[in-house]
DNA sequence: GCAATGACCTGCT
DNA sequence: CAGCAGGCCATTG
């Protein structure tokens, strides 16, 4: 259990509170490393504890969720942040990735401040 | 021990 | 305004 990059990223993920969204390179960040977001996202890949790391609740910058990866679906990855209380918008707010056609989180009310 | 990859982000053309 | 490319740091095989 070493205090790797993981174990930090694990952390702070799952230090997000409840309604709330960070975003990778918030995450990565206060992990101590804003220039390796797409380290974050490895280190939930190759996370010790799948379940038990609200990985749902760290998003893109954008606002967008993880394609192709979410735990166990897309759309269950949006119930589930609806489910906290996490605002989602629509429409795109700016110009939004190609992945998400409709899950978009208001990164306006629900972007986690730390 | 070496090398390659990776749920991204930012800047430039 | 939009699209494209590169780079950063750490873990894994």
């Amino acid at each position: 259990m070493q205090e790797s990059f993981h174990s930090r990223v694990y952390a702070v993920v799952c230090s997000i509170p409840p309604g709330t969204v960070a975003t990778y390179g918030q995450v990565a960040a206060l992990a101590g490393n804003p220039r390796n977001a797409r380290f974050v996202g490895f280190a939930l890949h190759a996370n010790p504890e799948p379940g038990i790391i609200p990985c749902h609740r760290v998003v893109f910058r954008d606002g967008s969720l993880a394609p192709g990866f979410a735990f166990g679906g897309p759309d269950k990855q949006r119930a589930l942040l609806e489910r906290e209380g996490v605002s989602f918008v629509e429409p795109r707010p700016d110009h939004a990735n190609a992945g998400a056609e409709g899950g978009c989180v208001d990164m306006d009310r629900c972007q986690w401040h730390g």
